[in-house]
DNA sequence: AGCACGCCGACT
DNA sequence: GTCGGCGTGCTC
């Protein structure tokens, strides 16, 4: 190298390479910006923000050579540096999932202003002066004052306060009786006590925070990344208290002067929660989610940086914050769906959460009623620790589940409620309580077949079938979105009337309940059904509160919302999930229809549920009937295990799309013969579409999985293998893991 | 990811 | 004859 000081800049791009730049003296007197600074650095014919990685020459991956003039950086931002533990996280997330490192470390500078100094305001202070004359406005201005200390308020402020116009302040300001200042704008958080209220906690959750606060402790006391790093599921039933225990091991983060992280899924939750941690600590926790105003960020990420943020209730990208001394990160429903970032960059909050607490040297706690199987695995085998909530409540609150044999005593033709969960239901609305029919499917018929020609709706942008939506009157593609006129004849025969609905959905079912109880209220529940997230909670809240005598929902009333009159659930079709030849079927299956059932009944009045179901003898309906979630898991395990499939490995699919179905083909066949990374490499697809080359908004897409030991270097075989077939002929090459534990 | 370069269709 | 479509390739 020769020409000056350089460094190495991971910048926004997808490509895994590091940037050089110069960091002339001339532009950087104090050497240059040292690792983990934030710097803006010409790029192509723009400019852009970027993070230090190292001197200059450093190389990640990349093959070819930095040129031999560097462009110089611009400017160092003026923000803190990220620090050491963070990069390690980003550069090990970013290797893990087969992210550029640019991409991965742009998600840790997403807050505004950073660029600039952290922003200042004009504050008014009492100064040495005495003031000219007295006034009763100006005695109020320094009473005002005079009860803050020695702390100041904006202009306005002070005016608002003290009642007055702001020419009195201006006034005092004038004779030196007040003093105008500088002071940041970005109000400190208020000081969190551990000790504020403490829960009263029942002896099996006392134990547990108890284990819970030592992980921490053990964390604490450990020099970061010297072995502090624990991870511990969490497991109890809904209603066994699991948010204290944890929340205690919050206390004892803030009690050892450590930051701590609460995930949780949804962000609607946060603000019920945020005054829940309120009630608990004294005052309320910082929030960062995709709803927090841009001010708010950048005082939260200034926050977290400095240490002054103690606890941050977050979402998935929170991950991110430059935390200075983390020491828990607690995952809330650590099963959910929602963690899995799909978008962008490809991962796992739940995994990431691990992977960062392992670079802090902090403590992990993934909190579930229904643990993941990879964190179910995970704590099997000893890798993660294990605490258990029982049931408040006994185990009678659970409700009495019963399945009906849909062959021996299945509904008439075109109808889709058996006779058994007609009566049941009759029974309930007799008793003036609720009955819930569950069916996860949208809209009213997932198939429309004309009698006449037999011709059928199909998705022209992809291989899926049109599902009907009656009361939108549109034919909608699920898998894409595309949607259109119902037509009144068929498109193929032109045969009016003939069109037929096959099969059912939440609509049809709604008829069919109104039809069979003409005397009940039937809600329909469904994210077609609402205006918005905000309506929809509100009509939640309305049926929830006896709004309704018998709901018809989908997934959608599994999560959230408890229902407290409700005491019977019907599964509609708990096959329906099953046959769809996904990996993660049996398991999604399994925790929906459990939790859908777990809302029949209260701890005072146990509910029923009937699964409605023609192969009662499917061991993963088996396992729902029976209520054993530990034989279910065991099962599923062993037939991942014997599958090759995650969480015993690593899974990353190579994801060719193009324009045209033989080219595309030929480019993925040609990618697996050019002799697969590490293990084998197939052309098998998962998802929801059949066929191995799927069609999806007018492209041709094949996925070549490629499966390799957790430990293995998959960037650098995933690169070589790439380059010996490079795809062509309009065909583009994208590489996609499956965001899943396999830590 | 952006952004420029480059080679084929319908317009003043 | 040009404006502009988006396919391809590069960014220290």
């Amino acid at each position: 190298m020769s020409g000056g000081p350089s460094v190495a800049v991971a910048l926004p791009v997808p490509v895994d390479r590091l940037f050089d730049y110069a960091a002339p003296a001339d532009l950087f007197p104090g050497g240059p910006p040292p690792p983990g600074a934030l710097v803006e650095a010409p790029l192509g014919s723009g400019r852009t923000v970027g993070v230090v990685w190292g001197p200059g020459g450093a190389s990640w991956g990349g093959a070819s050579d930095p040129p031999a003039a560097l462009k110089p950086l611009i400017r160092a931002l003026e923000a803190p540096p990220l620090p050491e533990p963070l990069r390690a996280f980003i550069a090990r997330a970013a290797d893990y999932t087969l992210t550029p490192i640019g991409m991965m470390a742009r998600l840790a500078c997403r807050a505004p202003g950073l660029g600039e100094p952290a922003p200042e305001r004009a504050v008014l202070r009492l100064g040495p002066g005495a003031p000219d004359r007295m006034t009763p406005a100006r005695a109020r201005v320094l009473d005002v004052l005079a009860a803050l200390g020695g702390a100041g308020l904006s202009p306005g402020d002070l005016a608002r306060e003290a009642g007055v116009s702001a020419s009195v302040a201006a006034g005092l300001e004038a004779c030196g009786a007040l003093l105008r200042e500088s002071a940041p704008r970005d109000a400190p958080y208020p000081a969190l006590d551990p000790e504020a209220a403490p829960a009263a906690l029942s002896p099996a959750q006392a134990a547990a925070a108890l284990a819970a606060r030592a992980a921490v402790a053990q964390a604490a006391a450990a020099q970061p990344g010297a072995g502090g790093f624990s991870t511990t599921l969490l497991q109890g039933v809904t209603g066994s208290g699991k948010t204290e225990v944890y929340l205690e091991a919050v206390a004892e983060a803030l009690a050892r002067g450590r930051q701590a992280l609460v995930m949780l899924p949804e962000i609607a939750l946060t603000a019920a929660f945020l005054d829940r941690l309120a009630a608990r600590f004294g005052a309320a926790p910082a929030a960062w989610h995709s709803g927090v105003s841009g001010a708010e960020r950048r005082r939260l990420w200034r926050a977290a940086a400095s240490g002054a943020a103690q606890v941050v209730i977050g979402a998935r990208s929170a991950l991110f914050l430059p935390f200075a001394r983390l020491g828990l990160i607690v995952v809330d429903e650590e099963h959910e769906g929602a963690y899995k970032q799909e978008d962008g960059a490809l991962y796992h909050a739940r995994d990431m959460a691990v992977l960062r607490a392992s670079c802090e040297g902090a403590a992990a706690l993934l909190a579930s009623a229904t643990p993941s199987l990879e964190s179910w695995v995970n704590a099997e085998t000893g890798r993660y620790r294990r605490l258990t909530l029982p049931d408040r409540y006994g185990p009678a609150t659970l409700p009495r589940l019963a399945a009906v044999d849909l062959r021996r005593d299945g509904p008439a033709r075109g109808r889709w409620i058996a006779p058994p969960l007609a009566k049941a239901t009759a029974e309930r609305l007799a008793a003036g309580e609720q009955t819930l029919l569950f069916l996860n499917r949208r809209g009213y018929a997932p198939l429309t077949v004309c009698r006449a020609c037999g011709h059928f709706f199909e998705c022209p942008d992809c291989d899926a079938r049109l599902v009907e939506h009656r009361l939108r009157g549109k034919l909608v593609c699920h898998q894409c979105g595309h949607a259109e006129p119902q037509p009144a004849a068929c498109p193929s025969c032109g045969a009016a009337d003939r069109l037929a609905a096959t099969g059912p959905g939440v609509e049809r079912l709604a008829e069919e309940a109104a039809a069979l109880f003409p005397q009940a209220r039937v809600a329909l529940l469904s994210s077609d059904t609402a205006a918005g997230p905000a309506a929809l909670r509100a009509q939640i809240e309305e049926i929830a509160g006896g709004g309704a005598d018998v709901i018809i929902g989908t997934q959608l009333v599994a999560k959230g919302h408890n229902f407290p009159l409700l005491t019977l659930v019907g599964v509609i079709d708990a096959d329906l999930g099953l046959a769809n030849g996904d990996l993660r079927a049996a398991e999604r299956t399994f925790q929906l229809i459990r939790q859908v059932s777990g809302r029949a009944g209260r701890a005072e009045r146990p509910g029923l549920a009937l699964i409605q179901t023609a192969a009662p003898e499917h061991p993963v309906i088996r396992a729902i009937l029976a209520g054993d979630e530990e034989g279910f898991l065991r099962r599923e395990a062993a037939e991942r295990q014997a599958a090759g499939s995650p969480p015993f490995g690593r899974m990353a699919a190579a994801i060719l799309s193009g324009p045209d179905e033989a080219k595309t083909w030929e480019a993925a066949r040609a990618l697996a013969r050019a002799g697969g990374p590490l293990e084998a490499v197939g052309a098998r697809l998962f998802g929801p579409a059949p066929a191995p080359v799927a069609r999806i908004r007018g492209r041709f897409r094949v996925r070549l999985l490629v499966k390799a030991p957790r430990t293995a270097p998959l960037q650098p075989a995933l690169r070589a293998w790439i380059a010996a077939a490079p795809p062509r002929g309009g065909v583009r090459l994208a590489v996609d893991v499956d965001p899943q534990s396999f830590l």
